[in-house]
DNA sequence: CGGCTAGTTGAAGACTGTCAAAGCCTGTGG
DNA sequence: CCACAGGCTTTGACAGTCTTCAACTAGCCG
């Protein structure tokens, strides 16, 4: 296995790696050192399991420890949507913080941990947290707007480059590797979030490979050639969609 | 004209029409009711007016009194997106409130106003103000991805119409009829929206038209059978598209 | 081993994009 | 007042990307 975000977590009690000087780790990191002083409740989840669903009445945010879970919308008639993959140090329920009840469903990839924070009472007795949780929503606003661009203007291969490169950025941020990927979701499940089908996302990454800039194991992807990837989301190339 | 919501202004002077029991409706009337003991400076913008640019240092959120806007991210390489179309009641620079310069452009589609807050302020001195503010984003959360569904799982058509029943939804919230919409921007920004090229919604808008559905006459749409343009998106008809 | 899920690959088809031309409307200027 | 330029919209024909449908393989587990 390439790399492991989830299992283990008793071997690796404490995964405080470094953190790089990215604005969304030093906010976790901030969240962390908060929650330090807060007994905040623990809860193991396994892989398919819901965090919480849509509808269920809203209690908690839920920081993510470990594991990689998805959040997704469904629609009336059965549309599903996913609407982000989460992993350490991302937050689930954000979206619900003024409802009373949750507005998607959380679903966890693989084993995990979560932790339950008292969102009210937080806010009320820790200052910083109320500001601290304003600025991870904008964040996160930025970021549905930056995957809104991707997917609204980027061909099919050149959005399975731009999620790859994201993940691996990302891992990167949490002290892994980031050119080795572990996939923790199923082609479906990333055809769903870039708006692909999955036969499509199959084929951007068997093409990805024939050109040898990725090589794909099932899950296992190894980035080779990452200024080539870069190019191809960031550069010129690729059609004039819009 | 059908109805308008810019123009005027000073001939209607208090725009406070009743606003139903929406969620963003009242927030908002919150929020002009928390403003008028404060002295917001008011600014008049026209048509094509930037209100923000990407990377200009940020000083204040700006909340719409009149008038139409869209905002928009544009990519290193050039590709834009248009993240929202924002009218009376919407806030403009949400997305960068924990940055210190903007990220994303704001544009006046026409004539308008708009009150400038300055947010530090009024978090330091309204106790309400965060909260609110923490509401209007987790909403913003939810409507971004109730747009990347919409957009990711329905053809062309059904974008369309889904935008037009959401449009016409809108402005009935501010007062307005629900059935007759005057368009404020080109087919090319309603496109880039949707993520679809402007021939396609012309040609959607000319079915649809040809359906008996709906009526144009330019930027001027008159929704004749709401319970069928629902169907269309709501029901069950449609390509499987996911 | 059989059944199941996940992934890969191929061929055909559909929706939407691309390119092009023409109509429409507005505002400007003669 | 009319002409004209420019932007926006509409429509058509064609092309292309992505989807659909289908078959096949691989890995996992009872």
């Amino acid at each position: 296995m390439l790399h492991d975000t989830a299992i283990d977590l008793d071997q690796r009690p404490d995964m405080n790696f470094h953190f790089p000087q990215q604005e969304r780790a030093s906010e976790t990191r901030s969240l962390e050192t908060l929650l330090q002083e807060w007994p905040v409740q623990r809860r193991r989840i396994h892989a398919k399991q819901y965090v919480f669903r849509a509808g269920q009445p809203r209690q908690s945010l839920f920081l993510v420890h470990a594991g990689f879970f998805k959040t997704c919308m469904i629609s009336e008639d059965g549309r599903e949507k996913i609407t982000g993959f989460r992993m350490r140090g991302d937050l689930l329920g954000l979206d619900a913080l003024d409802m009373d009840s949750y507005t998607c469903d959380a679903i966890a990839l693989d084993t995990g941990e979560i932790w339950e924070l008292p969102y009210a009472q937080l806010c009320n007795n820790l200052p910083e947290f109320q500001q601290r949780i304003t600025s991870i929503l904008a964040g996160e606003i930025r970021r549905d707007w930056g995957w809104m661009l991707t997917v609204g203007t980027l061909s099919a291969e050149q959005r399975v480059v731009a999620f790859l490169l994201d993940l691996g950025q990302r891992l990167e941020a949490l002290g892994f590797s980031a050119r080795r990927l572990m996939l923790r979701m199923t082609r479906a499940e990333l055809g769903n979030f870039l708006s692909l089908k999955l036969e499509t996302v199959t084929r951007a990454l068997s093409h990805l490979q024939s050109q040898g800039m990725i090589e794909v194991a099932g899950r296992e992807i190894r980035l080779d050639d990452l200024t080539g990837l870069r190019s191809m989301v960031y550069g010129s190339a690729g059609r004039s969609c819009h």
